[in-house]
DNA sequence: TTTAAGATGTGATAATTTACACACTTCCAA
DNA sequence: TTGGAAGTGTGTAAATTATCACATCTTAAA
């Protein structure tokens, strides 16, 4: 662990850039910075919410174990500048999801009781906060709502594009997910996402090396998740 | 339209209470009130975000249409004293889902600017906002996970509970929706609502006469909702 | 009261997806 | 370098669910 420097920080949240120094200042003589290893739990669900995590830099998944223990759901990937878990730490006192790292990561121990200070003593970073809480949460219902009605197809088409679109911004990329992690996120097994994405590779919709998958013809999985 | 009262009102929301009478009486000033007959549509997706939209007593539906416009998804059943599309009103600046109201419902619109203001100005109100917006999007997230890897019974088991333990508070209820509209709940078919519903009720696991159903064995139906 | 439209129940069939089996590959550590 | 564990691809059988067809019931309006 090392002591951060907010100030300089350029990593910092679209919200707490409406701290003045003195309130981050506050913020900071109670942070503390950490670099976790690819594959290593930052969060285990269950816990109590102590401190809040904010992710510096890397990909985090969050997810949530099935009631047998022998599978995941996965509910987000999370990118860098991110704060995790905020509707767990203000719908309930405790961690609903387990968050682990997919990449080497850098996050921050935020005090919470400083934290819920800064957000009732300071409206605006209290309503940017809440701007975010509310994105995330409409972008997450709509992917749930997406997959719900659509057949494999159009869940691999639309993972495709999230993870192009929303996660890695370019048209080629190399998952930090393994085949069986890409079906905890839509929701099938295993073996039905090898077959759809090996059909669209066949089909010179995607060209696929292992973890590595370059997207040919975007407008055509545009038409596939629309449509199916 | 009518006036309302906000001082006097008996059904304020709980972050409101946290306003003091200036600021009450400034929310107040731009509040109206109204009735919506049972059916009717309160907003419609698409629209852009003009006014809070609060549900004084009543239940409402917030649902999105499907791609092709034949079926809906239901998001979630709304219950009185709550907030209509939070996420919505802070995350982008149009609403995302729909709305229609179950049975006859009073709501308020209060200005969007005003309340805007309300949370900026008052972070103890903004504390309470914030946390509602939490606490729903987790419920949201719960339910969707739990039908994204449950078979039938177990979504309709779910329902079932989530009718009896949430919305109606009772055993025995009349409920509002259509079993069209229970599939679009929990995203199966009709018939296959239909048909689990029947096998509960010929298993005594609830007793079911048209709309008012009456769980019999609830634990029974907490092991089928855990289980499968 | 009558009548038509919408809602619901239910069996048969079709479509979709999962589960299983197993070969092959990759990667990491001894 | 080698052995083993984990990850992956793919055919086939089994399970699940949707769709279709149609009878019956309910409700609301004429």
């Amino acid at each position: 662990m090392n002591d951060p420097d907010c100030k300089r920080c350029d990593k910092i949240s679209c919200a707490a850039s409406n701290l003045n120094p003195t309130e981050l200042a506050l913020q900071n003589s109670t942070c503390r910075i950490a670099t976790i290893n690819a594959g290593d739990i930052i969060l285990p669900e269950g816990s109590l919410t102590s401190h809040i995590i904010y992710l510096r830099s890397g990909l985090v998944k969050e997810f949530q174990k099935t009631a047998n223990h022998t599978g995941e759901y996965i509910i987000n990937i999370i990118k860098e500048k991110t704060y995790l878990g905020l509707p767990s730490l203000f719908g309930d006192r405790y961690n609903h999801y387990s968050y682990t790292a997919l990449t080497e990561a850098s996050i921050c121990y935020i005090d919470h009781e400083i934290f819920k200070d800064l957000l009732i003593s300071n409206g605006q970073f209290g309503y940017k906060i809440l701007e975010t809480v509310s994105r995330e949460s409409l972008n997450t219902y709509h992917r749930f709502v997406s997959q719900h009605q659509k057949k494999i197809f159009g869940k691999v088409a639309d993972m495709l594009l999230y993870f192009s679109k929303h996660i890695y911004n370019s048209n080629s990329f190399y998952l930090h997910l393994s085949r069986n992690e890409l079906s905890y996120l839509i929701g099938t097994s295993r073996e039905s996402v090898s077959k759809q994405l090996a059909q669209f590779n066949s089909e010179g919709i995607i060209a696929m090396k292992g973890r590595t998958i370059t997207i040919i013809k975007a407008l055509e999985l545009e038409r596939i998740s629309k449509f199916g």
